[in-house]
RNA sequence: GCUGGGUUCGCCUAGUGGUAGGGCGGCAGCCUGCUAAGCUGUUUGGCCGUUAUGGCCUUCGCGAGUUCGAUUCUCGCACCCAGCGCCA
């Protein structure tokens, strides 16, 4: 569990790590308020140290029927029974305030992360792939001619940010995701399928605050909409990605070290609201409400979680490579790295109409940020230790289809399969 | 949705209005030696303290109630299993 321990005993580096962010973090509030928890803590389980030797001794004068001694003691025990409850009302009081400050506490950054403001801070590290080609019309365009994608329809069924996907572009959707599974299969990582609704519990520790605004539908059936009592026990928010079902898989559970590491490959759809993103690419199959996605992920020992960051890249590279499509990895700075991840890196593929490379992939290391949050440890020797989690796309379907459609049109309209999901195809050529 | 049964340490399992027990697995140590076994201790989380290897609180799905005292009794909730109903 995430407790004011936890901060008083890393509080050097948690302490450089909010300067790097140049964030305002009240870590002199959280220790003053853990002090004072800790004190009257200490006066409270005296007293209850006191009261439960009493009650035994209640019970042993009452073996020797000595009801009147009993009687007198019971009446001693009403004052420090009243003292405790008072007692644990403020006790709950800290801790109601801790948990609102400790929830939120972004995770302390490796030390490698830079800081600047926005995305306009982040580090290309890499590049790979051919970036001369040039097309005249983008990948909506291209895949509306072709009768592949139809958004107006989808726009009076569901509204903007929706998309009816059509004939070839379907199966080429479906081979795209069957291809990343394959891949990673094959390299030891075990397929799951995720429920697509989470409970808010665990939604609170695989995300910040902020999601649940701006990213998450609530799901609510209309019944239980009417009464409004008890209502956070009954949401369920749909999920932004398989990412946080396969954390909260976990949840509550304690691996043996030997178990570790736990490799996942996902395949789920995402919801996203994309609250704040208006204006941002509000056409086309790029930024919408609703995609699918295969994602990898790792639940590791503490010690071994930079190596499998390590790996999730090299497996989203290869996935690149494999398509041949163009991309640069750039790492996140301090002011696009949100709270949840200790280093963020990104694969942004090469989009021609645009002359832009735009976001494809993102691999995150989140240590023990979640694990403390959804209780998910392990047992190594004596100790017991929380695992650290980390995440990273496979594929992003829909994003990833904008991208071959750019850079696998050719001039007479149609689209050239890539050669690794033509056995998944059956053709080689799309639009004819 | 209805009826019944269940939820106890990493896993399995006993238990009762008065300090929560056993087995397996794990860990530490001892003994011995040939395909391994045996013995002892330890195995929820937290607070204080000192390093002496102590004291205390907490913990039997969650929350509330009755009680000097609840794992045990009562009520509500969640989840699991079985049956019935509904249903792709």
């Amino acid at each position: 569990m995430l407790t004011a321990k936890y901060v008083r005993d890393n509080v050097d580096p948690i302490r450089a790590s909010m300067k790097k962010r140049q964030l305002d973090f009240p870590i002199d509030r959280i220790l003053q308020l853990d002090e004072e928890w800790r004190k009257l803590k200490k006066e409270t389980e005296d007293m209850q140290a006191k009261h439960n030797k009493t009650s035994l001794q209640i019970s042993e004068l009452k073996k020797q029927k000595k009801d009147a001694d009993a009687q007198k003691l019971i009446g001693e025990l009403t004052d420090v029974k009243k003292q405790i409850e008072k007692n644990d009302a403020k006790l709950a009081d800290y801790q109601e305030q801790l948990d609102k400050l400790l929830w939120n506490m972004p995770n302390t950054l490796h030390e490698s992360v830079r800081y600047g403001k926005d995305e306009t801070g982040n580090v290309e590290v890499k590049k790979w792939g051919n970036t001369d080609k040039k097309i005249a019309m983008g990948h909506t365009e291209i895949l509306e001619k072709l009768g592949l994608v139809d958004i107006e329809r989808a726009a009076k069924a569901s509204g903007a940010r929706f998309y009816y996907l059509k004939g070839d572009l379907v199966l080429l959707a479906q081979s795209l995701e069957r291809f990343a599974l394959d891949e990673l299969a094959r390299k030891g990582y075990t397929p799951i399928a995720t429920p697509y609704l989470l409970k808010r519990e665990h939604y609170r520790g695989v995300t910040g605050l902020g999601d649940f605004e701006d990213a998450l539908y609530l799901a609510t059936s209309p019944r239980e909409a009417k009464k409004e009592e008890d209502m956070e026990d009954e949401e369920l928010f749909l999920i932004a990605t398989s990412e946080h079902p396969m954390a909260a898989m976990h949840a509550g559970e304690v691996f043996s070290a030997k178990q570790l590491p736990v490799r996942y490959v996902g395949i789920s759809p995402c919801f996203r609201r994309e609250a704040g993103a208006h204006g941002k690419d509000t056409k086309g199959i790029f930024r919408v409400h609703q995609f699918e996605k295969v994602e990898q992920f790792i639940f590791s020992k503490q010690e071994d979680s930079w190596k499998y960051y390590e790996e999730l890249i090299d497996n989203e590279e290869y996935i690149m490579q494999k398509l041949n499509l163009p991309y640069h990895r750039i790492e996140m700075c301090t002011g696009d790295i949100g709270v949840v991840a200790a280093k963020k890196t990104d694969l942004e593929i090469w989009f021609p109409s645009q002359q832009k490379y735009r976001e494809l992939t993102s691999a995150s290391n989140c240590t023990d940020w979640q694990s403390l949050r959804l209780d998910i440890k392990y047992d190594e020797g004596k100790e017991r230790k929380y695992v650290h989690t980390l995440n990273a796309t496979a594929v992003a379907v829909q994003r990833t289809l904008a991208a071959i459609v750019e850079n696998y049109c050719n001039d007479n309209g149609t689209i050239t399969v890539p050669d690794v999901l033509v056995p998944y195809m059956g053709k080689k050529t799309i639009g004819r």
